[in-house]
DNA sequence: TTGAAAGCGCTAACAG
DNA sequence: CTGTTAGCGCTTTCAA
C-alpha cells in the first residue's frame, strides 16, 4: 500500500446543478393543463382518466424523463418498496468475510425481491444487535427483514418476530422458533455426506466446523448419527471447531493435523472450509482423496473446479432465495407465512474417492 | 430439485397489529408537554433547547423506542441518506454469478458507507440501462450511485455525470472520460505479472480474458508490452477471450488445449478464471507450474488456499471501496473529485513456479 | 427557549 | 372523468 494513489484527470462542474432539472408532478400538471391527482392517476394507470389525458401526460412524462418520488409516494401509501438483507457473517470479526455461498444466496434474493418491483438494503447490522434490524423497520426505511443466518440471533429474532415484524430467515429450525426460516435439511446432508464417506471405507472422520452456529450443530447431528447407523463411535479427539474463514479452517486443520490424531476422512461444513482443509492436509504430503477423503457443504460454484473436485452437499441457493422472499412478503400482505426446509442432494466428486472423473456434475437439474 | 420441500412449524399471529406501535413524534411531544418542534430540535441536536426539557424528551424516547421516520426526514431534507451499488456482472447472462473479487470489494463498501451513517441500496440494473441508474436518484432513493465495473455502460456513464449526478465508477480511466474512477493500475499490474512470467523462462505466455471490458484491454496492453520488452512477438493464437465465470473459463481453456497450440504459461485476468484454467490442464495432465505457470488477478481470498497456491496480482479491494465512498461523499458535498488509480502489487506464489512454499503471503503490508 | 404554521412530493377521499 | 382538500411524519422559518 506504499506508493501513494496516482490522482489523475477527472470530471466535476456540474456538481451543484445536479438535482436542477428536478420536474415534479405539479409541473407535469401545469403542463398537461390538468390538476396534480390527475397526473397521479395517469400515472398509476387509474381507469378513471381519459385517454386522451392520459396520452398527454404520459407524452410530457418521457419528453420530460419525469420520474413519481417513491420516497413522497411512500411517505403517503405507508410504505417503502424496500426490503433489507442483513448478512451477519459480513462481521465475523469486524471484517468482512466473503464466503462465496452467501453471495450467490443473495444474488437470488436480488432477482427475486426485483421481480416484485422491491429495491434491496443490504445491512451490516449483526446479529447481536437486532433492535438494530428493527429500526430499519421502524425507521420506515424498509417494509421487512430477510436475515441470513441467525447464528447468535436466535432470542433477538424472536422478539422481533413476536413484534409482528415482517421478518424471514435463512438458517435451521429451531425447537420453539417463532420466527420463519428457509433452510437446507441440515441434518440429513450431512448424514447423507457421512454416510457415503462410510461407504467408501473411511471410518474416522473428522468434523471441521463450529457447533454453536445452529445449523452448523444439526449437522453434527447428522455425522453422528451416519456413524451411529455403522456402528462407530464419535471420537472427542476429531471434533474440530473452526470458523468460516479460510484462514481460520487452515489452521484448525494444521493442528489437528500436528495433534497427530489418526483419521482418513473430513467433513468439512462449508466448501470454502473444505478447500482449506485440503491446502493443510496436502502442504503436509497427504493426498486427497487417496490418504484422506474430503466432503464440503455448498456446493459453491468453484467446488467444481478446485483440484480435486470437491464432494459436496448442494444448498439450493435459487429455490431458498425465492422462497425467503416469497414468505416475506407473504408476510408483508399479512398472510401466514410456514417455515420451510429444502431437501439436499449430495454431489459426488472426486476428492471423496467416490468418483474417478474430474468434473462431475450432479445427475439431477 | 425433486422431493418438494418439507413444510414445518412456524409463526404468524400478530401479523396486521404489526405497525400498531408505532409511536410518532407527536405523541412524543404531547407526552413531553411540548411541541413537535421541541421534541425535533432536541433530538437533532439543537443548542436552543432547555436541557431539562431535553432530558424528559430523550427518557420518552428511550421508554417507547421512538426512532425518527427517515423517510420523512428526507423528504423535507432533501435528501435520502442512502447510497445505491449497482453491480452490473451480477447480471452476466441473466444469472448471478459470483466473482469472491466482487463480494470482497462490496462488503469494503459497506463498511465505508456505514461509517457515513448512510445506508446501501443494492441494485440489480445491469450496464446497459442506465436510465435504471438515473432513476434511483431521480426518484429520490438514493443520494447517489457507486457502479461496479464500467465494461459496456461507458456511454450512459458519461451521460449520467454530464448531468451532475453524484457518481462513482470501479474500473479503468478511459481516455476523454467524465466521469469518476477508481480502479488499480491495470496495465502495469498485467506488465509486472506477464514480466515475472517472463522472468521464469515462460516465452509462449497465453492471454485469458475478454477484450472488450476496458480493464482487461488495459491489462491486454499491459501483456503486450511485457512481451515487447522482452522481444517476445504475440501470438494471436494465445489470445484466448472468455467471460468471468468459472464454466466459460473452463470451456475456453479446453478448446484452446485441444486446438493443439503450445503454450507454456497463462496470464489469466481473474483468479476465478485462474482456477479454473488450472483446472482444465490438469484435467489434461499437464501439471502447473511445471508444465504450465499460471497467474491470475484480484487475489481473492481464496487464491492463497488452492492448490497450488495461485500467484497473482493483487488489488486492494479495502482501500478501492473505502476510496469510491469518499470520492461519492465529496461530490454529494459538492466538492470537486478526482479519479484515482490504485498500484497494483504481485503476489508470487507456487502457481507461476516462483516459489516453491505452498502458502506465500506477500512481503509488504 | 418554545410554538404555530408552512410545506417536502405525493395519494386518496370527497365532491363535483 | 377531474379538481379540491387533507394529510403521510418530519424540519424550519417566523413570531412570541
Amino acid at each position: 500500500m506504499a506508493d501513494k494513489p496516482a490522482a489523475t484527470a477527472a470530471t466535476q462542474e456540474g456538481q451543484a446543478r445536479a438535482k436542477m432539472g428536478a420536474v415534479k408532478m405539479d409541473d407535469i400538471a401545469r403542463m398537461a393543463g390538468v390538476s396534480k391527482s390527475t397526473v397521479s392517476r395517469a400515472l398509476s394507470g387509474s381507469p378513471l382518466v381519459n385517454e386522451e389525458t392520459r396520452a398527454r401526460i404520459q407524452a410530457l412524462v418521457e419528453s420530460h424523463s419525469y420520474r413519481v418520488d417513491t420516497r413522497a409516494q411512500g411517505l403517503r401509501k405507508g410504505h417503502t418498496h424496500t426490503i433489507a438483507v442483513v448478512i451477519p457473517l459480513l462481521h465475523e470479526h469486524d471484517q468482512p468475510i466473503s464466503d462465496p455461498f452467501f453471495l450467490e444466496l443473495l444474488g437470488h434474493i436480488a432477482d427475486a425481491v426485483a421481480d416484485h418491483g422491491y429495491d434491496l438494503l443490504l445491512s451490516k447490522i449483526g446479529p447481536g444487535r437486532t433492535d438494530g434490524m428493527a429500526d430499519l423497520v421502524d425507521t420506515g426505511r424498509v417494509d421487512g427483514l430477510i436475515a441470513i443466518g441467525q447464528s447468535t440471533a436466535h432470542l433477538g429474532l424472536e422478539r422481533l418476530a413476536a413484534r409482528g415484524m415482517p421478518l424471514v430467515v435463512w438458517g435451521a429450525q429451531l425447537p420453539e422458533q417463532h420466527y420463519v426460516t428457509v433452510g437446507s435439511d441440515n441434518r440429513a446432508g450431512a448424514e447423507r455426506a457421512v454416510a457415503h464417506l462410510i461407504a467408501q471405507g473411511r471410518q474416522r472422520i473428522v468434523f471441521l466446523g463450529q457447533r454453536t452456529v445452529p445449523e452448523i450443530r444439526l449437522r453434527h447431528e447428522g455425522y453422528v448419527s451416519a456413524l451411529a447407523a455403522a456402528g462407530i463411535e464419535p471420537d472427542p479427539a476429531l471434533d474440530v471447531p473452526t470458523r468460516f474463514a479460510s484462514a481460520a479452517a487452515l489452521t484448525a486443520m494444521r493442528s489437528l493435523i500436528a495433534g497427530g490424531s489418526s483419521f482418513d476422512a473430513v467433513f468439512a461444513c462449508s466448501d470454502v472450509i473444505a478447500i482449506s482443509a485440503i491446502r493443510a492436509l496436502q502442504d503436509q504430503g497427504l493426498k486427497v482423496p487417496e490418504d484422506v477423503a474430503v466432503v464440503g457443504y455448498d456446493d459453491i460454484q468453484m467446488a467444481a473446479f478446485y483440484n480435486p473436485a470437491l464432494t459436496t452437499v448442494r444448498q439450493d441457493t435459487a429455490t431458498g432465495g425465492r422462497l425467503l422472499v416469497d414468505l416475506l412478503f407473504a408476510q408483508i400482505a399479512g398472510r401466514a407465512a410456514r417455515s420451510v426446509m429444502l431437501p439436499t442432494e449430495l454431489v459426488v466428486r472426486a476428492s471423496s474417492g467416490g468418483a474417478l472423473s474430474g468434473t462431475t456434475t450432479p445427475g439431477s437439474r
